[in-house]
DNA sequence: ATTGCGACTTGACATTTATCAAGCGATTTA
DNA sequence: TAAATCGCTTGATAAATGTCAAGTCGCAAT
C-alpha cells in the first residue's frame, strides 16, 4: 500500500479522528487490493476476516437460497462494508461481488475490533456507521414489505433523480438486470414496470431516463421519508 | 423504579459490566412504565427521546406506508429496542406498540449517547446487540426477498419448533393476524398457506400445531442456516 | 342467556409477479 | 466479417398473492 494512498484512507470520515498508533496498528496487515469485475470477493457463510472499505469501482452485496439470488445492497466508494460481519467475528452472512474493476482496502477484522477497544474516537464513528446501516436495511425492508414493484421503481427514480441535480434527467447508474434484483423483480418485471410508468411522463432510453410529469410520478409513487434514502 | 426492580436491570448482560457510577448515571431520569394491550408507544416520525427495554409484555414494530401496514419485527423479554434510533438522534424510522400488557424501562437516549463514551463495557454490549439486530434485518430481507409465503411459514414453523422443546409439536406465541404481518403476507393467505402445508403432515388446532413430517416439512421448506434465527 | 364483536376460514375473483419463449440490437469473439 | 453472446424487450401463460364477501366460532359485554 502506498503512501498516498495510506493518507487518502487516513482522511475518511471514520478514520480521522483516530490516535495516529491505533491507525497503523489498525492498518498493520491490510492491504489495497484491485479486482476485475464481475470476481467474487466472498461467500455469505465464509467466515469473515476482513472488514472491506470500497475505494474505487462497484460492489454488489448479495444472498442465495433455493434457487434464487436476490441484491441485498449497491456499495459505492467510498465506503465500508460487512461491519457488522466484522465486529461479531462470524459468517459474513451475504455474499459480495465487483460489479465493476474496483480497488477494496481490506482491514483484518481483528485490527477492527481492537480498535474499537482501544479508540474511542473510531468506536463512536463505528457505532454511528453501523446505526446507520441498520436503518438502511430497515428502509429496504419496508420498501419491499409495502409497496408494489412499480411503486418501488418511482420512488428509486425520484431518489436517483434529486441526486443526479433534480434537473429532469437521471441515468441508471447500473445495468437494468441489476436494478432489478435491487428493486427485488425479475427483469422482464422492470421492463414492465417502466412501461407502466410512461403515462407518468417517465422516458426510457438505455440507461436514460427522463421525467417529465413530476407532480404524476410522485402521486403514484408515494414517496416517503422513512423508506426512501435521504 | 424500586430497587428491586434496578436489581434486576443491573443483571441484564447490557448492564452487568458497567462500572456503577456509569450505570447510575443511565439510569437517572429513566422510569419503568407499565403499559396495557394495544398501546401505540410512539410512532416512526417522532424524534427518539428513549432506548427502550422489554422487560415484561410483548411489543411489535411495525410500520406504515400507503394504506399498507407491515411488521418490522417482535419484541420479547428481556430485549432493548430501538438502539439505533438513540444512538443516532433522529426519528424512531419504526413504530411500536404492546402486543400484551407490558412492563417497559425507558432510559432517556441521551443518556446512552453519554454511557456509550464513558463506559467501555458498555459500549463494546451496545455494539454487538447493534450489530446482532443488523443481521436480524437482514435475515427478514432475504426471507421476504427469496422465499415464497409458503416457505416462510414453514421455516417459522421448524424455528418454532425447535425452539419450543423438538417434540413435534408447538403453539403459536402470537394471533395468526399478528404472524401473517410477521410473515408478510394477509390473513386470508396465511390460512391458505396453512392448508398447502397439510399434505406436510402439519396439523393446525387453533394456535396449536403438530408437525408429522419433519422431512417432508423441511423439504418444502429448504431451511438455511443463513436465514432462519438460530 | 343473548347479543355483538373479532378472529379465523373459505370461496370467488382480481391483481401482481414470475416463467417460458422468441426476437432484436449491440458488443464481443473467433 | 461472421458468429456468438448478452442485455433487453415483448407476448403468452402460469403461479403467487391480495381483495371482497360471506359465514362460523368463541369470547366478552350487556
Amino acid at each position: 500500500m502506498r503512501e498516498s494512498e495510506k493518507e487518502t484512507v487516513r482522511a475518511l470520515p471514520i478514520f480521522s479522528g483516530m490516535f495516529q498508533d491505533n491507525f497503523d496498528a489498525l492498518l498493520a496487515g491490510s492491504f489495497l487490493q484491485r479486482f476485475p469485475a464481475s470476481v467474487v470477493l466472498f461467500s455469505e457463510s465464509d467466515l469473515t476476516d476482513f472488514l472491506h472499505i470500497l475505494i474505487e469501482g462497484q460492489v454488489e452485496l448479495f444472498a442465495s437460497a433455493n434457487n434464487r439470488e436476490g441484491t441485498m445492497t449497491l456499495i459505492k466508494p467510498v465506503a465500508t462494508f460487512v461491519l457488522a460481519s466484522a465486529l461479531i467475528d462470524g459468517a459474513y452472512q451475504m455474499s459480495a461481488r465487483t460489479l465493476e474493476a474496483s480497488r477494496i482496502l481490506m482491514i483484518p477484522a481483528e485490527n477492527v475490533r481492537t480498535a474499537m477497544l482501544k479508540d474511542r474516537d473510531f468506536a463512536q464513528k463505528a457505532v454511528l456507521e453501523l446505526a446507520s446501516c441498520y436503518h438502511g436495511v430497515v428502509r429496504a425492508y419496508k420498501n419491499i414489505k409495502l409497496r408494489t414493484a412499480v411503486e418501488r421503481l418511482a420512488n428509486y427514480l425520484l431518489v436517483q433523480h434529486e441526486r443526479q441535480g433534480t434537473n429532469g434527467a437521471l441515468v441508471l447508474p447500473v445495468e437494468k438486470r441489476t436494478l432489478a434484483s435491487v428493486l427485488g423483480m425479475t427483469p422482464e418485471n422492470l421492463s414492465r414496470a417502466f412501461s407502466t410508468l410512461k403515462p407518468y411522463g417517465v422516458v426510457v432510453d438505455g440507461p436514460n431516463i427522463v421525467l417529465n410529469k413530476m407532480d404524476d410520478l410522485k402521486t403514484i409513487a408515494k414517496p416517503s421519508e422513512f423508506i426512501d434514502a435521504n
